[in-house]
DNA sequence: ATTTAATTGAGATTGAATCTCAATTAATGA
DNA sequence: TCATTAATTGAGATTCAATCTCAATTAAAT
């Protein structure tokens, strides 16, 4: 476990050698942060956490170092249509798809390899090389539907 | 095709007197526009094409136009992570998903019985009840792996 | 220790989307 | 047809995420 993170973290540093990039405390920081960090995070719950530490890192050295971290792979850049990006840590975990619900908030993660193979068997049909793919289920999750309307 | 459209527009006229909302020129222009609009377009295409023409309609009302067509199931709206929303009509349109190139922007509809299935299947296995499904794919389409990096 | 190029942070800026509110107007019924 | 009323519009202000600017700072290599 802490293992797996000195790794990540050396892992990190020379990537950012190889890119003649600075290891910034800042940078070191906001990575080990991180990797320890729940699923699904945004921005400011890295901001908020900061500050409330001793030293403080700005909005722009997150933003930036976090484009840094998606580039590398270690992190990825979520998009649940709220009008911000969600972030979450990308290098100790397979991927994976996401249902919404949209009544509490909840994010699952799902993985299933049909899906998948069903994906790339209609990129080759259509000649198209992938690089990313997006899959989300929108809805009410199991709790929310037995519930007698929460929301409204 | 007029036929088609006449349709439509008073399908969106008796939703709208269900609701108790009014038929003003601006919901009349805006609803014609979409409904003969080229897929994918963007709030600032609506914008543009009505600035041109002799009456503009401000852009509240065109956001507030299209929130109530978005609840009516008029029109859908999608995010392609470009930090804005685009719209299609979704009258005349089956489901679809989309692939999205990376280098061009082009966008391809598609739609594949199977993987709407293999969703629905995993719908019951989470007992999640959907409400919207979002499949995209990312990544270089046929035209642009040919090329020899007009991007970069 | 010096040099140099990368980095940081505060604050300004951008851009999409929403909100406010006074003036206007569609719809209803007399 | 006209008056009443509640819905609608538009201009501009506002919000919020994200990016940019630039002077001061600092990591890294010699």
């Amino acid at each position: 476990m802490s293992i797996m993170k000195d790794q990540d973290l050396s892992t990190f540093t020379e990537a950012l050698r190889r890119e003649n990039l600075k290891l910034t405390p800042q940078r070191k920081k906001i990575f080990s942060t991180i990797a320890e960090s729940d699923e699904h995070w945004e921005v400011d719950d890295l901001v908020y956490r900061f500050w409330e530490s001793e030293d403080r890192i700005s909005r722009a050295t997150i933003y930036r170092t976090l484009d840094i971290l998606v580039d590398y792979g270690f992190v990825r850049k979520v998009d649940f249509g709220e009008g911000r990006s969600r972030y979450e840590y990308a290098a100790d975990k397979k991927y994976h798809d996401h249902m919404i619900c949209e009544e509490c908030g909840e994010i699952f993660e799902f993985t299933d390899e049909n899906l998948r193979k069903h994906q790339e068997r209609l990129c080759e049909i259509f000649d198209f090389t992938p690089s990313k793919h997006v899959v989300q289920i929108y809805g009410l999750c199991s709790e929310c539907q037995a519930e007698p309307d929460a929301g409204k």
